[in-house]
RNA sequence: GGGCGCGUAGCCUAGUCUGGAUAGGGCACCGGGUUCCUAACCCGGCGGUCGAGGGUUCAAAUCCCUCCGCGCCCGCCA
């Protein structure tokens, strides 16, 4: 740790040079502390290398698995992330969401948070009644456009985001040309917020969002609850939450006899201070609903967090506004990510066939990887190398995704999301590797490690024991900053400072230090493998 | 026009909250390394007006102001 003196000095008016000096010296020893060395205007205190060796693999070896894990905490917490609406296949411009929220999600856990995952499913809108209004018709009686668009719909082998999904784009353009077939949209509309839609309304979502959901799962993605949007009208939540909204303060009737908020006093811009909740005909809008959703996740949460794309900012602060106006206990926490866009700047979009599907990249990503693998490898079976090209390929597009800033744009190229080396997850999961396989041939893959700190005192074994010790904190930062990218900047600079280790000290040939190294190589593949897996990347032993 | 976010080498990125010692990585490029625990690796080199200008400070990528560029939003859609 270093201190500046320059304030001190000021203080004293004396040179920051000598007051570094004089302060250096006339510190009292302390156990476990050198003493402290004068730097030009620092005061570089460090942990006597001895102690932070002993305290720091006696912690990593000690807790295990739970090393970097937090004692639990009393508040719950539910994070809603995801929530794409089931219209069709999950492509990469959804993706970071997913990744960012289920990452945050996971460090949140290892921070003690008793943590609940809910998935906001909207089939009340315009798009789920299209898909409902095209797969309503048998296929011969679709609009001449929409079939031609659409070409070999209905392979039953076919993935059922896939193919339910293929009409949408289609169909969507074709409504805005023809008002006759928007009417009958409309129509569909109509009937689910009337509580009563066609049956196959809901089956259809289900079967779309099934075929996401099956998409997520391949990077180790799944939900522990889903909030269905039509469910918050007929259990009556949203009735509540607009008699609430009725009853608020700055609640105004309009002439037309719609509802709206004058939230003018909370800080929206002005050109969105008037927030429109209920329409004349009594139904509901977008931000009502989402009230209703949120006073649900009150009642059962202490905390709740909520991943949104850029687009969304307007909505939460607007929904922060309402729930202040009704009192509401809690406020959810936002965490606002920029999207993802395609290699020529664009926002990817399925209706202007720029989307890039998650299932293709992951295609893609395995078969690379399957390649690489067998290049270097001949002593697998089939079945291994397989489960190591899956590894390799969701390790590499979560590692990919989630090292980056959330607030900062993404833009989507093949070669980079598909690499292998340098910063990536593959080349965390390599370390890994390493160490298991070390681990492996020394005969040593499970403790007791007895180690010896004396026999761990080079430049770069206590440069290693010094990132390991850092792991606590760099998940507690995480947790409490959402800066879930940090999880992934350690996790490379672990395996960094871990290969260059391997190269530079022998392990298993050395000799009185050999068990040590063995117990240093331990604490090093826990500490990977607990990172890997707050990034649910998996911490493969051979590869 | 207003609101929010972003701008760091050819490209990507950390650091900005909480000001402090030569701005840390990666890709690409150039040069090395495999009788030795996995070369998806390692070592060295190349490359920086931290968007521009001004201010505060002993000290600014970091704080404040102005401007420029890019993205998103500004609906009785979701």
């Amino acid at each position: 740790m270093a201190f500046p003196v320059h304030r001190a000095a000021a203080g004293v008016r004396r040179d920051p040079g000598s007051v570094a000096q004089a302060l250096a010296t006339a510190f009292p020893p302390s156990p476990g502390v050198l003493p402290p060395v004068a730097n030009g205007a620092y005061v570089n205190f460090s942990i006597e290398p001895g102690e932070l060796v002993r305290s720091t693999l006696d912690l990593a070896l000690g807790r295990g698995r739970e090393y970097g894990h937090a004692p639990s905490l009393p508040t719950s917490v539910c994070v809603e992330h995801t929530s794409a609406n089931p219209t069709g296949p999950f492509h990469v411009g959804r993706v970071r969401n997913a990744i960012i929220g289920d990452t945050l999600a996971r460090i949140l856990r290892a921070s003690g948070a008793p943590v609940t995952t809910q998935y906001y499913v909207d089939d009340m809108g315009r798009q789920a009644a299209i898909i409902t209004w095209i797969w309503s018709k048998p296929v011969s009686d679709w609009p001449e456009p929409i079939r031609a668009d659409a070409a070999a719909p209905g392979a039953p082998e076919e993935k059922p985001d896939r193919r339910r999904g293929r009409p949408y784009p289609a169909a969507s353009a074709f409504l805005k040309q023809h008002p006759e077939a928007a009417q009958e949209v409309a129509e569909v509309v109509r009937t689910v917020e009337s509580g009563r839609p066609p049956p196959e309304h809901r089956r259809l979502a289900e079967e779309i969002l099934g075929g996401m959901l099956a998409s997520l799962a391949r990077l180790g993605i799944s939900f522990d609850e889903f909030v269905w949007e039509s469910d918050l009208l007929r259990d009556g939540s949203v009735g509540r939450a607009l008699d609430e909204l009725r009853r608020a303060p700055h609640a105004v009737r309009e002439e037309n006899g719609a509802w709206a908020i004058d939230a003018a006093t909370y800080g929206l811009p002005k050109e969105s201070t008037h927030v429109v909740f209920e329409r004349a005909d009594r139904t509901s809008l977008y931000v009502a609903r989402d009230v209703a959703y949120h006073l649900q996740k009150f009642a059962r949460f202490g905390r709740a967090v909520d991943v949104l794309g850029q687009d969304h900012q307007l909505h939460a602060r607007t929904l922060n506004a309402l729930l202040t106006e009704i009192g509401a206990p809690l406020r959810p926490e936002y965490v606002i990510y920029q999207d993802i866009t395609v290699p020529d700047g664009g926002r990817m979009s399925t209706r202007g066939g720029s989307a890039v599907w998650l299932d293709d990249l992951l295609d893609e990503a395995v078969d690379r990887a399957r390649k690489e693998v067998l290049a270097r490898r001949e002593d697998l079976t089939p079945a291994e190398v397989e489960a190591i090209a899956r590894a390799v390929a969701s390790g590499a597009i979560r590692f990919h995704i989630v090292r980056v800033a959330p607030d900062k744009p993404v833009r989507f190229r093949w070669e980079e999301a598909l690499s292998f080396e340098g910063r990536s997850g593959p080349f965390v999961q390599y370390a890994h590797a390493r160490a298991s396989s070390v681990l492996r041939k020394g005969g040593a893959e499970t403790p007791p490690y007895p180690f010896d700190p004396s026999q761990l005192a080079g430049a770069e074994e206590l440069g290693l024991v010094r990132i390991v010790s850092r792991f606590p904190r760099t998940v507690a930062y995480a947790a409490r900053s959402a800066h879930v990218h940090a999880v992934a900047g350690y996790a490379h600079e672990l395996a960094d400072r871990f290969n260059r280790f391997y190269h530079a000290v022998p392990v298993l040939s050395s000799g009185p230090e050999r068990a040590s190294r063995i117990a240093l190589v331990a604490a090093v593949r826990t500490t990977l493998a607990n990172a890997l897996g707050l990034l649910a990347v998996e911490p493969l032993d051979t590869m």
